[in-house]
RNA sequence: GUGGAUGUAGCUCAGUUGGUUAGAGCGCCAGGUUGUGGCCCUGGAGGCCGGGGGUUCAAGUCCCCUCAUUCACCCCA
């Protein structure tokens, strides 16, 4: 195979069973999102890379090292999109929703680009979903959120069970932070070279090193540091998903690479795909309006992979599998054309032979591809009528022309409950 | 970016200590009454054995490089 026509690393080609699967879960999205009246957003797949280095944060990974950058002709710096918050944050600010009534529900469903290398659910190019509420700084709307994920997530037939923890705010988190840095000066020989590294640059991140749990263990927990509005606002949260019956565990070593989350951060984990366990994550996020170029607005949502989604729910949902009709042509002649768009016009998907097979080979296509397939042409045809037969079941009649669709089609349906 | 595993037909895989024309199952195509599927039978198409270099009389088998996949680290959806 020569190497210049594989597609890029990292990427991948979906095949109608798999974009069928897909195409299933866009739809479960969009119907959760206007469930709880969240309207579609859609910015583009590119911005200004300044939007994701002072949006995201310089110094987290994905602006770092992960980024697909390039100069275009004018010599303007342009980034491919490696998430969706603070691409939307920037429209928010730019299309001057803060005039808009609040709270303001979006949400997206857009593919995202990270130069990272590539293992079981994580790609270069992968699909996200996200929900985002802009303008309610209450416990509410952190609760809000994290019930759609919950209804999202059990569209796919899973029960999560979701991580939270709250990174504190400006008030509390330098005073947690500060002890945190002494904590682990004082242990600094002890930790793996990683978190030596870590140390420096983002002390929460060592909370969350996987080499030595002894030392993060024995780490100040940020609870004890929260301020007094920050430990209501977590209470707050926290019971008022408890009693929408929502399951949800604090896990103190959970901090997220992302610089903007700010309080509230979550995370829902699922066993199923491996390292990379991470089926959907977000937070709060107040303030990345005015990282943008806005006025600082309270904010909190979530993204999700849809590569993840859909490997956690395996055959739960669907793929290509839509019942079909065939007409299958008798002798010579057009018949079956003719009947073939009769059944479509009565939207009835239907398929024809285009390979000049014999009656026998188009029988055993229609074997493989329909559940119905209908015989025209020959003496039935001199007569009005065409021959129908379950391809499940084996029944057979024959019908004139103009009760066709109805026939084809409760046998379409009937075959359907049968599975 | 680091470490491990793996690359043979469309798919899943065999290929003995290096030794003639590289195999199987499934799938695909055709035939088994020029008007009827599924089962069965027969035949067929389809492989630069990922790519390049090396060792050898001889490489799918051994060595090096490279590309890709995969698992883990890192990071995250």
């Amino acid at each position: 195979m020569d190497e210049r026509w594989q597609r890029p690393r990292g990427t991948q080609d979906i095949l109608p069973d798999d974009a069928a699967r897909v195409e299933y879960l866009r739809r479960l999205v969009s119907s959760v999102a206007q469930l709880y009246g969240y309207g579609r957003i859609e910015t583009p797949v590119f911005e200004q890379t300044a939007v994701f280095v002072d949006g995201v944060g310089d110094g987290t990974d994905i602006v770092q090292h992960e980024r697909y950058s390039f100069v275009d002709a004018g010599g303007v710096a342009l980034t491919l999109r490696p998430e969706g918050t603070a691409a939307v944050a920037r429209a928010y600010v730019e299309n001057g929703l803060s005039a808009w009534p609040k709270p303001v529900r979006l949400y997206y469903w857009a593919p995202m680009f990270r130069r990272e290398r590539p293992q079981k659910g994580r790609y270069r190019q992968h699909q996200q979903y996200g929900f985002e509420l802009y303008g309610s700084p209450e416990p509410s709307a952190d609760a809000e959120v994290l019930l759609v994920a919950r209804r999202l997530l059990a569209g796919v037939g899973l029960v999560p069970q979701v991580l939270v923890n709250s990174l504190g705010c400006e008030v509390c988190r330098p005073g947690y932070r500060a002890a945190l840095v002494a904590y682990f000066e004082k242990h600094g020989p002890d930790l793996c070279e990683d978190c030596q590294r870590r140390a420096a640059a983002n002390p929460l991140r060592v909370l969350d090193c996987k080499q030595d749990r002894t030392i993060a263990q024995g780490a100040p927990d940020i609870a004890d540091f929260w301020c007094v509005a920050c430990r209501a606002h977590q209470d707050a949260v926290m019971a008022l998903v408890a009693d929408q019956g929502l399951s949800v565990v604090r896990e103190p070593s959970l901090v997220r690479g992302l610089d903007y989350y700010y309080r509230t951060v979550f995370e829902v984990h699922d066993s199923s795909l491996g390292a990379q366990s991470t089926v959907l994550g977000g937070g709060r996020y107040d303030g990345l309006t005015a990282r943008v170029g806005g006025a600082p607005v309270p904010a909190v949502g979530f993204a999700g992979g849809v590569e993840r989604l859909l490997m956690a729910a395996g055959r739960r949902i669907p793929g290509e599998g839509v019942p079909r009709a065939y007409v299958a042509q008798v002798g010579p002649g057009r018949e079956a054309w003719r009947v073939a768009e009769l059944l479509r016009d009565a939207a009835i998907p239907t398929e024809v032979d285009l390979m000049a097979r014999s009656l026998k080979a188009q029988m055993k296509e229609a074997s493989r591809r329909a559940a119905v397939v209908v015989l025209a042409g020959g003496q039935e045809w001199e007569a009005g009528r065409v021959a129908v037969r379950g391809l499940r079941d084996g029944r057979e009649s024959e019908v004139p022309l103009g009760g066709l669709a109805d026939v084809v089609r409760t046998w379409l349906d009937e075959g359907q409950e049968g599975e």
